[in-house]
DNA sequence: TCGTCATGTTGATGGATATCTACATATATT
DNA sequence: AATATATGTAGATATCCATCAACATGACGA
């Protein structure tokens, strides 16, 4: 039985050093690159397009816009069933986060998306 | 000035009906939408992966690991800071919304992507 | 201007979850 | 076998947040 890695799993010097004589990978070089990424362009807005997307009822408003093109609050409060406050505190969150903007036609907000409904890991 | 109101804001007829004589919008219908996009495919799987990633830490270890191709759970430990009971419980549920796979190495498990690290609404 | 409807805001609360300690398991080394 | 290292699991706790009731605001019509 071949002892060889996969070619595609060799990470070349780091796996070579983690089966050379010195075994440790919990290295400070790791604490660097975790603070790289947290400082990278887009990281702060993809955690809060992921937070805003990680809730049941928000995921379902941005989807029923994204059919719809755009829907009142209350067409919302209609398609999640919740209280009109919640419905209100969802919306925020996610005009927040940057996934839609409303505009105001006599009594009635309508939601619609800003772009594309995504979030993308910098 | 024009009272007409932009083509691109034209819904037609629910447009049509909301500015006629019965202005209420809170129609039965929208219940449906709800309960239709909830239900569509892909849904429950886009909410998994956008709560997975509605983390600060578990969205560093992700964009740590799509930087490095597989990181061992000790780095992604140096890279957050945390512990690593918190740290393997964070890749759980990476693991669980399909995120991330791993793989043995020795003493060491390395978390990989399974593809592209992103949320997309249905 | 008064009443009604749609929505926003505030404050309280229950439930979810991120975190850690302590213990257990797996692998490698001596 | 015994020890050390890396990781997983269980339980406890603290924090975050989704939810709603109550009140406030804004718009429209009588």
């Amino acid at each position: 039985m071949m002892v060889r890695t996969n070619p595609e799993l060799d990470l070349g010097p780091r796996l070579e050093r983690l089966t050379g004589e010195d075994a440790d990978c919990c290295v400070p070089e790791y604490a660097a690159l975790g603070s790289s990424a947290r400082s990278s362009k887009g990281f702060s807005s993809a955690l809060r397009r992921a937070k805003s997307l990680a809730d049941e009822h928000r995921l379902l408003a941005v989807a029923g816009v994204k059919r719809r093109r755009e829907l009142c609050a209350c067409e919302i409060q209609a398609a999640t069933g919740l209280n009109h406050a919640t419905v209100s505190h969802h919306m925020s969150v996610l005009e927040g986060a940057g996934l839609v903007s409303h505009r105001r036609k006599g009594k009635w907000i309508y939601y619609r998306l800003t772009g594309s409904p995504e979030v993308k890991v910098p």
